[in-house]
Order: C-alpha cells, then structure tokens, then sequence
DNA sequence: TTCTAAAGTAAGTGATTACTCACTTTTTGA
DNA sequence: TCAAAAAGTGAGTAATCACTTACTTTAGAA
C-alpha cells in the first residue's frame, strides 16, 4: 500500500460519508488527496473498486470485535457487551459506519453480511439465560443497535449514556 | 395539480427511493413519467424544488398520525401507539419513508423535524406512569422505533411481529 | 369567438461525470 | 548498474448532468 494510496483512500472514505457516494466526484477525491485522478483508476479500476476497497479496509478493522464477542463466556456479558457496541465508536471509526449505514438505502451496494455474526452470537446467549424466544430477542437487540448507532453517528442527542442505563434496566442487568 | 404534475411526482419519489436522490437523474424522471423534462422545471423550479414537493407532499398524509396520538388519553394507549407505528406502514406509504429515512444520511437535506412531535407526546406519557426518566425513556423507544422502521423498510425479517410481542412484554403492557 | 395565461414540448446549453491513454518518474531486484 | 515494472501525471474522451430557451398546444373566462 503506497502512501498516496492511503490517501486516496482516506479522502474518498470523509467525501463519500460526508457528501455521499454518488454525490462525490473522482475528480473531488483526486483533488483532496492531492493526487492525479487518473491514479485512483489505476490503483482501484474504478469508482465502485475504490468503494469496495474502503468496505473491505474497514471491515478489517472491524473483525477484532467478533472475535471478542466469542471470547466472552457469561451470556450477559454477550448482550452487555452487544449494546454497548455503539457507545463505543470512536472518532476515527465514525466515517466508515456513516458510509456503511448510508449505503443500506442504496440498494445493491451493500447487502447486510455484517450483522449476522453478531446475531448468531446473541441467539445462544439468550439461549442459555432461558428466554422464551431466543430468535425475537437477538433480533430484538439488533433492530436496537441499529437504531443506537443512528442517532450516535448523526450525533442528533448527547444523552446517549443515560439511554444506555434505560436498556441495561429493562434487561435486569 | 396537474395529471402530469401528479405523474412526475409519483415517478420521482419511486426513483428517490429505490436508487437514491442524487443518483436519479431528472431525464430519467420525465422519462419514467412520460413527460418532457423541461416541465420538471417549470414546475419544481429545479432538481430540489422538486424533492421538496414531494417531502411536503408525504408530510401532509403523515399529519393525521399526530393529531391521532395527541388524541389518546391513557398514557399506556399512547406508548403501545407508539410503538406500533412502524408495523403499520402501508405498501403505499413505504417509498416514502425510504425517501426520507435515506435521506438522514445525505446531511443538509432534511432535518429531522419529524420526529419530535412524536417525542413530545411521549415524554408525558412516562412521567404519567411515575417513570423514573420520562427523558431517557422517551429517547430510548424513538430509537427502537427508529431502528424497527430501517428493519421494515429494508424487509430483512419476515417475522417482525414476534419482535413487537418481545419489545411490549418489556413494558408490562 | 377570441384573447390570454398556463401547460407542455424539443432541442439545445455549458459544466461535470467516470474513465482512458500516452507519457514521465520512481522503485526495485538481479 | 541498469532494465523492467510499478507509480504517477495531465490532457484528453464521450456521455450524462441540471437547466434554459424558443416555441406550440390547451383551457377557460370575457
């Protein structure tokens, strides 16, 4: 990986989380990594190309927290560790997962792989602490998660933390 | 409102949903709508104009949702409400909530005034229930919310009502 | 009927798009 | 040391973009 490489790839992922993939021009990376855009084709093909090396890139980063998960022995420590997954994010994380939720909505793109780890690891845990339905509370989980991660990444309330305690209650932990 | 005016309306907001906003080109609009492109312009004034006509639009069939919520007197009535917003979503209204949902994502475009009525019917419903953080607990279920409307617009899960039965067994409802 | 304003069209506009190509510079391994 | 491969550039390309303009058609009131 060269250093204008990273660059490149470090301008497209900030343009592409902040502005939008479709709305960002090669032309606009090029220019804020401050490279010939000729080199983004030769380096990635093309526009999808540099897309998909990002996602990879970023997944990457990302593995060491499965392998944690499957670390964790105490079932609750799963699910406690599972919700706190978005108040974890850190500044420099941020504009992979705006990327990745943003390019849920369109379409083809991006097709959800990454989520299913993580609930096939929550359905166990539920499991052994014997809930009814072990299935609709992983999925259950999730679809809060999901929506944790979204107001986190709009930062749209500074709250969160007291949220956070509104859940762990309601799952007497 | 013109027939063809209605035409190009219906069309683009099924192009904003299914491909995205930006990346919907205006030809395609008319050609979708079986119009000249330049009637777009003479009557949305301009690629915005026209996304703005269509997110009115969709606001005006949504207001009878909180007229419909402020109308409830048992504060148990409202929440149970609340929460079963996003399972009531019908097959017309889905490109709409897509459109606007997608667009969280592309900054500047919308703002979110959506959600806070919703919120602020919602706060003294728990402080009615002697809750210990109405705030918290508010903030906490437009999450869940939130995340059950991405699930559903995205049809992921089939079995999204065993997730309903799971989330009011938590409020003893 | 006739006048007018709105509705609608077709063919443009310059700017920007993703991408290519011929070329030069730098790196590297034998 | 030196040739070949890789890295990098800059000026192109055709296609598409949002939008305009000159024009015709339609509808309704006086």
């Amino acid at each position: 990986m060269t250093e204008k490489q990273e660059k490149i790839l470090k301008a497209a992922l900030e343009l592409f989380a902040d502005r939008g993939f479709a709305s960002t021009s090669t032309s606009k990376v090029a220019q804020k990594a401050g490279v010939s855009e000729g080199l983004i084709f030769k380096h990635f093909t093309n526009k999808d190309g540099l897309l998909n090396a990002i996602l990879q890139q970023g997944h990457e980063k990302i593995e060491g927290l499965f392998k944690e998960l499957n670390s964790l022995d105490d079932p609750k420590d799963v699910i406690k560790r599972v919700i706190e997954i978005p108040f974890t994010i850190s500044d420099e994380e941020m504009p992979f997962w705006r990327l990745l939720y943003s390019l849920k909505w369109q379409a083809d793109v991006y097709d959800g792989t990454m989520s299913n780890p993580i609930k096939s690891v929550l359905i166990p845990a539920f499991g052994k602490l014997e809930y009814k339905n072990p299935e609709a509370e992983a999925q259950l989980i999730m679809v809060l998660i999901d929506g944790l991660a979204v107001e986190i990444l709009l930062r749209k309330s500074g709250n969160a933390q007291s949220i956070k305690s509104s859940i762990l209650s309601k799952y007497n932990f």
